[in-house]
DNA sequence: ATAAATTTGTCAAAAAATGACAAGTCTTAT
DNA sequence: ATAAGACTTGTCATTTTTTGACAAATTTAT
């Protein structure tokens, strides 16, 4: 894994337009995206949609995984921000998911 | 803190209600909801909706703070699963909702 | 001052969550 | 065996939320 973004998802993509030297307008054309509502997103009123990730990181060469993975921590992290879940809580918040996954193993042996 | 459960809050909802014994119909005539609909949150099919919480939490007597711990945790634990946050990228996930946090402040100060 | 870039507000359309009800299964008591 | 109660499942209309689209600001750069 390489090193994960300690900012917005809507701000990584920002970072990564102007990296590229490309306009709001520009960069929501190749993503099928009004303008407007890219603006919204690199400024956190809305959220990315998910299902535009595999554009995204074709446009800017990412690695699909990975972007992924900035997606999701972004995701969960917001989450947990508007949660306000603990450091305690989020431990067993992680021992639920686990408990879910052993859940889902057991169906699946039947 | 008192000890969460390692369980959906779905199972949890279930364990009460048997405790008290109460059927299906009669806990979801108390909390206003369809006894069918009640049925699928206690199997994981729906979600239990948070606005009844309060409602909840003053059928069995319990703490409301400590009943939307359960349930946040439940939520963020299903989030977690559903997108397979590895325990690695959950950190992540947690420093990026540090870093909204950070934000937020930074915000109010102006 | 002008033009381009970005932001904000609004609203209709699409998608997702919820409420409601009918019909089904399963269990238990008679 | 069957009737009654408890629970489950499927479906669909309604409500709520999210998204797309466009007009009208505001900001930025020239």
């Amino acid at each position: 894994m390489t090193s994960l973004m300690k900012t917005t998802f809507g701000e990584y993509i920002r970072l990564l337009r102007n990296e590229n030297e490309l306009t709001l307008t520009q960069l929501a054309a190749k993503l099928n995206l009004d303008s407007a509502n890219l603006s919204k997103i690199e400024n956190g009123k809305r959220d990315f949609d998910e299902k535009r990730l595999p554009k995204l990181a074709k446009i800017f060469k990412l690695n699909l995984t990975e972007l992924r993975n900035e997606y999701v921590t972004d995701q969960i992290g917001k989450h947990i921000y508007e949660t306000n879940c603990t450091k305690q809580l989020l431990q067993v918040a992680e021992e639920k998911a686990e408990y879910r996954r052993t859940l889902n193993k057991s169906l699946q042996t039947q």
